[in-house]
DNA sequence: CAAGGTCCTCAAAGCGCTTTGGGAAACAAC
DNA sequence: GTTGTTTCCCAAAGCGCTTTGAGGACCTTG
């Protein structure tokens, strides 16, 4: 069932169907009704290629992950993340494109799109320090989002972002508060921009209270829960061991308690951990009354949700300023943290 | 750039320029190269929405989410899924949408995506008992893989599936040859067809060897790290407690050990452990040398390749018989199974 | 040289929608 | 009765591609 065979069904010319479908004021009301009835009856839907070619707009966002991607904490994440986006498209009437490209055909791969006219935005992913992407996005001139930011990228562009800094530096200091003097940092990793914020924020905590970085305790990776389990063994087994850890995400997270369980000690007593938490429903930390881990939390799915809402405003107001949003993280109190129990020897 | 005028940017035909570019016989070698050249100069791409208009084909597949599914399993597995689909889409040129839809418009939102043209297949997840898509899908006319089967549909479709009840048999039958004969049941949602397969293949094993199964050994839900904490609090408190744990996946099985390990005892010594992992790669046991949970294995991420596979064949060859693929899981042997330490008083 | 094949190329007709530029009918105002 | 104004509706022109049906040019062959 395609316009011409509803409007020849209702005997009206396919103009008058198609505004009466989409809500012109040229139509009159009985009409718009009979219209509405027919096609409802008909499960009638225009055709997304037909109205794309003569609206010259998609109704699709699109979503580029470079397959290299697939291994780094971004699983998880991503499928947050991508559900908050998608919910709100949904919402929109938008579509939302997931393509899977090698690394080295990624740029090629925006370029593609913009040329086939197969989007009307983007979301970026994972933006790294300087990335490429954000410069040729803004060549092509198309709406896009970024989750996250780009250090050393200084043109305006449209974002949201955690504070990184300021909570991996508030999660520092309270550890410090508490009596540590040695902290381990199991970072994410550091071409990735946020990973790189948060190693500032580990830094300035420390600088602040005047203890001296140490390059053996920190680590940065792939965010899994070996990584964790791996760098917690090396930092325990020095002959100066941190009495504390602040990771960058849930998995190495309870990798770091394998490893302070297998030397039979205990998170939470001997050993304090503080985690950023994606707030990912189905991982520890949920929902329980008292959470597991002290942690700095912040929920992705909300981020995805907002970050659409804000490419779907930059479409329908191409000439407003472009909107930045930096949330801040909550700390939670958990389990995970307590009073330092013993100054390690100097 | 359009057709158009690349055309008479050559000095061609619009029909010479797209059979040049569609690798169409009727065009010379010298030509067809200039043709291409010229195109990747000028960087044209055909437009997407000219193309599907005019082809009938939108070189795209449909992924629909329910929004109830967002905290069932479905996350990690989902997006480890899904990459391998999108590899595969990618590589023959399809585009992967993926729709996020209220539970109640799921059925609807079928319809609507092929009235509208969108769409060239549509892959199926997590189906259910009787699953009310398949029907529908078959009405539809429409290629669609599923990933899974449904139990109580029995027209024939093409799908994929883990042989989810012989492999849980095989490591229910393991635990048992071990001398376990209390063995609790961490399973999934049992409205899920895979579930309910699980759940037999437990059942089976145990009937194999004598052993009345009990209710308060078995439980279902979300696969989440606090599903597997409370049923193994709930069930090491009876006064018959198990002294081993088939669960579903890592995620619960991981409860279970801290639920285990909050009673001072060992996974592996005191306790034996078998999971079914899905093989994801940011979760424990990704890598390590010595798994650290005996589990029956399978590759998600091949499945998700391999379906996509199946349903470009579907579109490419419309009346070759529909393909059915059963997989068997491995059932590797980790840390967490130890021969039974002393029977339980009956 | 005419007839019959090959090659190569093209004009034009859609695909199903939106949107422009009117226009008929009905009504109100003079 | 004529002239504006609304109100409602329509024919037709695209949007950018693929594909049909033909035809010109160039070889072969007798």
């Amino acid at each position: 069932m395609n316009l011409k065979e509803l409007a020849d069904a209702l005997g009206l010319s396919q103009t008058t169907v198609s505004r009466a479908l989409n809500g012109y004021p040229e139509v009159s009301e009985g009409t718009r009704a009979r219209v509405l009835n027919a096609a409802r009856s008909f499960n009638y839907r225009p055709s997304t290629g037909a109205r794309n070619l003569a609206t010259g707009r998609s109704m699709a966002m699109r979503h580029i992950v470079p397959l290299s991607a697939r291994h780094d904490m971004m699983n998880v994440i991503f499928s947050e993340f991508m559900s908050g986006t998608g919910e709100v498209y949904a919402e929109h009437g938008y579509d939302m494109i997931v393509s899977f490209v090698p690394k080295d055909k990624e740029l090629q791969a925006y370029r593609d799109a913009v040329a086939r006219g197969s989007v009307d935005g983007f979301m970026i992913h994972g933006p790294t320090r300087d990335d490429p992407r954000l410069p040729l996005l803004a060549e092509l001139g198309v709406p896009f989002v970024v989750h996250g930011r780009s250090t050393g990228y200084n043109v305006p562009y449209a974002w949201l972002d955690v504070n990184n800094r300021r909570a991996i530096e508030r999660a520092t200091t309270y550890l410090i508060g508490l009596g540590h003097r040695r902290i381990g940092l199991v970072n994410g990793p550091e071409h990735m921009d946020f990973a790189l914020r948060r190693r500032e924020g580990y830094l300035t905590a420390l600088a602040s209270a005047g203890i001296t970085a140490d390059d053996a305790l920190m680590t940065a990776g792939d965010l899994t829960e070996p990584q964790g389990y791996n760098a917690a063994q090396r930092m325990l087994g020095l002959s100066n061991p941190p009495t504390a850890f602040v990771a960058s995400a849930i998995l190495p997270t309870l990798g770091i308690r394998r490893a302070v369980e297998g030397r039979k000690l205990e998170v939470g007593r001997d050993i304090s951990v503080i985690c950023y938490d994606d707030k990912v429903s189905t991982l520890p930390n949920g929902d329980t009354a008292e959470p597991m881990f002290t942690a700095a939390r912040s929920s992705v799915r909300d981020a995805g949700r907002r970050c659409a809402e804000i490419l779907i405003d930059c479409i329908n107001n191409p000439h407003l300023p472009l909107r930045q949003e930096l949330w801040e993280a909550e700390l939670i109190l958990g389990g995970s943290t307590a009073v330092a129990k013993k100054e390690p020897t100097r």
